[in-house]
RNA sequence: GCGCCGGUAGCUCAAUUGGCAGAGCAUUUGACUCUUAAUCAACAGGUUCCGGGUUCAAGUCCCGGCCGGCGCACCA
């Protein structure tokens, strides 16, 4: 294939048909444009064809006239697919479609292989999600999908740089897995001898920036869990996550109401939305409710983490769960809120004040230091965000990794190791903070009303193709 | 990892009780000077996901495997 190296496009398909709305039916412009995208669609008419040429802004026709087009012949032999460059007149056919009545042209490349049905696209997940490429021409949907997602990321970021969070990079091969409960990826680092493991959570990195002197930081990035597949969970996944100093959890639940409905005016222009055919509404302020007094209202009486363990362990019984040996009344607690509330909660709430049990860095409440002053905001029956007053208190923070060691040794594969760097890191002295994560790829899947993750990750995980 | 469902032409889909594997679009060829998913005519296109089995006969039934969707589990 010989085809040119470069074409010098001025023109794109959507701001044509809005400069060009005034002509009418028959009428020439003299205006003459270079246009470039695939050739959709083919209608040729003996010594007449029309092409529809999708570019990444949308579509314009194409108008080739055998008396005008150089090389008709071969124009009008074009394969649905292909990449044109085209120079041409903008006019209005005399039935009413805006076009650009080719006087050359050129093929950019050659698609070998069709973009499915004209009607239908490509409908096969599989085809879909390993040969992206050919699902976002086939299915228009598919990119807008992505291009919301893009569009959330720049708004997180814009956003997290007018409040004057500074954003920064932290390790993904880590010595220690931790930050948060899940099982990683392992990996192995041949120079230095030495087992990796991918990162979890930046949350540890992130807070030793600001030990440093990083008042406010956030990162946007890539995280790894070895866990299931669904059609919420990617084994890799993007989060949001800051740190602002001085901040406690309030102040962190007011960020982050104040961020996630701005995202979404920002992308789709309104705080009111549906998803997945159900009104949803982003609006802040987002209620606040203590997981105790929803897991009361929930099961009928009064519960809370001091409520004795056998009767949480009685109504978790009750509800076909399991309980570990290893649990206190606090995971207990958190077992009965997950299985009771999570999914009834439809519109974004902030569920706050968790046990320490589950809570292994969030700073203990004021009020009763069985609790910690955290909070998780759920939104469409998922989790969206998490947050804490962040625990800095090293001696408390040891005894703290020294539980979750136990629980490890008991068999616990989430739980977490002791970091003796970052306890190093805390005695250094980190001041009051409060910290935040965000899913970005479930808050995408809200702003794009999207009901499977991969439907806004460009190239999800899958199962390699074996024999 | 477990359960349920699915995999037929490049794409989207049919195929009755186990009885000749089909259509539309795309491709190829031809006709056509205003089409809009153009239209019309013709040709071609198959390891029915893979491997076994039952049967006179398997896309269809049975067993095993691969990949996907959904649910469960885990989690965000």
């Amino acid at each position: 294939m010989n085809t040119p190296y470069s074409f010098d496009h001025n023109a794109f398909a959507a701001a044509l048909q809005s400069t060009y709305s005034h002509l009418t039916d028959g009428e020439e412009s003299g205006v003459v444009v270079k246009v470039a995208g695939r050739v959709m669609l083919m209608r040729t008419q003996g010594k007449l064809a029309f092409a529809t040429l999708r570019d990444s802004s949308g579509e314009i026709q194409l108008f080739a006239l055998a008396a005008v087009c150089e090389d008709f012949e071969n124009f009008a032999k074009l394969h649905l697919g292909d990449w044109v460059g085209v120079t041409g007149e903008v006019v209005r056919t005399k039935r009413g479609e805006l076009s650009v009545k080719v006087q050359s042209w050129v093929q950019l490349a050659e698609a070998l292989h069709n973009f499915g049905d004209k009607w239908a696209g490509i409908t096969d997940y599989d085809l879909r999600y390993r040969h992206r490429e050919a699902d976002l021409w086939a299915n228009p949907a598919s990119r807008q999908s992505l291009a919301r997602r893009s569009d959330v990321v720049r708004s997180i970021r814009e956003r997290c740089w007018a409040a004057h969070f500074t954003e920064v990079e932290t390790p993904m091969l880590n010595a220690i897995a931790t930050g948060a409960a899940a099982r990683p990826f392992t990996t192995f680092h041949n120079a230095l001898d030495s087992e990796f493991f991918l990162r979890i959570a930046p949350e540890l990195w992130l807070k030793r920036l600001v030990v440093g002197g990083f008042e406010r930081v956030f990162e946007l990035g890539r995280v790894f869990r070895n866990e299931g597949v669904s059609p919420r969970h990617n084994p890799e996944f993007t989060m949001l996550e800051l740190y602002a100093a001085y901040w406690n959890y309030e102040d962190m639940m007011a960020f982050t109401e104040e961020l996630v409905a701005g995202v979404a005016t920002d992308v789709l222009g309104t705080t009111e939305v549906e998803y997945q055919g159900r009104p949803f509404s982003f609006a802040a302020p987002w209620p606040r409710r203590t997981m105790a007094e929803l897991a009361s209202d929930a099961v009928g009486e009064e519960v809370s983490v001091h409520t004795a363990r056998a009767r949480l362990v009685e109504l978790l019984n009750d509800r076909g769960v399991e309980v570990h040996a290893s649990w206190g009344a606090g995971r207990c607690l958190a077992e009965l809120f997950e299985v009771t509330c999570e999914e009834s909660l439809w519109n974004p709430i902030f569920v706050t004040d968790f046990p320490v049990e589950v809570s292994p860095l969030a700073r203990r409440h004021q009020g009763d230091p069985e609790l910690t002053e955290r909070f998780e905001s759920y939104a469409a029956g998922r989790e969206l965000s998490n947050g804490f007053s962040e625990l800095n208190d090293p001696v408390d923070q040891r005894s703290r990794f020294e539980e979750q060691a136990r629980l490890g040794a008991a068999g616990d594969l989430e739980a977490m190791r002791i970091d003796e760097d970052y306890i190093k890191a805390l005695e250094w002295g980190l001041p009051p903070t409060a910290g935040l994560g965000i899913g970005v790829d479930r808050l995408s899947m809200l702003i794009a009303d999207e009901s499977n993750i991969r439907e806004v990750i460009a190239f999800p995980t899958l199962k390699p193709l074996r024999d």
